[in-house]
DNA sequence: TCATCATATTGTCATTCAACAAAACGACGA
DNA sequence: TCGTCGTTTTGTTGAATGACAATATGATGA
């Protein structure tokens, strides 16, 4: 389910000097849409992806879509059970995406 | 859709949870064109636009617009000297959108 | 004032993104 | 197996973005 980091040099300081990983941390919540969803997930909360289409009053396809670009930036993780896909966040992902954030700003600024 | 967009609240954090200077700030890191960018003001460094645009290798006018996001964002701040204009990277304003965003994370996460 | 240099703005084009509907996929239960 | 439900993927469309050339703005010196 969860995809691991696909095991390239994409971690340390590259061309652009962010990794991957990060960049696509800083544009997954670059999104009013995706800091909208992220909001449903506060204290831990469990949903669907119906949910989430539901809640935020998008359509279910998109909300899957927004989902997976959460997932790639490492703010949430996805369960499946039986049919449904859970998501939630990923507090470890979002505080390592900081880190490293923090870490970029440190060199560049 | 009575769900509604509030209409005032650019800073605290309301329904979408993040402050819009936040949100630039993200939009402003997100691009790699910018993250090159902000490599070059490493260690305190002052460049005028058309040396961003000499070392980056974009044209003058993309460099001033690029710079003009990055400022929006609280990245970088400018200075004006004659003709020329210096951009350096804007610590001060980095640390209070690394901030706001971890007080956001934890929020949501 | 005028010319010139550095920057900012405007116009245009190609690419990317957000959103939807429709179709494909996958996992159950009958 | 078959049908159904939830999710994902696949077009497609309109809006936003990134890049450039060309032009406008602004500051300085002759």
């Amino acid at each position: 389910m969860d995809q691991p980091t696909p095991a390239a040099d994409t971690r340390s300081a590259g061309p652009t000097g962010l990794g991957s990983d990060t960049q696509e941390f800083l544009k997954a919540l670059g999104s009013p849409t995706r800091q909208r969803i992220m909001m449903l997930f506060a204290q831990g909360a469990e949903l669907s992806v119906g949910q989430v289409a539901e809640r935020t009053g998008i359509s279910q396809a998109t909300a899957s879509q927004q989902l997976t670009l959460l997932r790639r930036g490492r703010v949430v993780t996805s369960r499946r059970e039986g049919k449904t896909v859970y998501y939630r966040a990923d507090r470890d992902g979002a505080v390592a995406a900081l880190a490293e954030l923090q870490s970029y700003l440190t060199t560049c600024c």
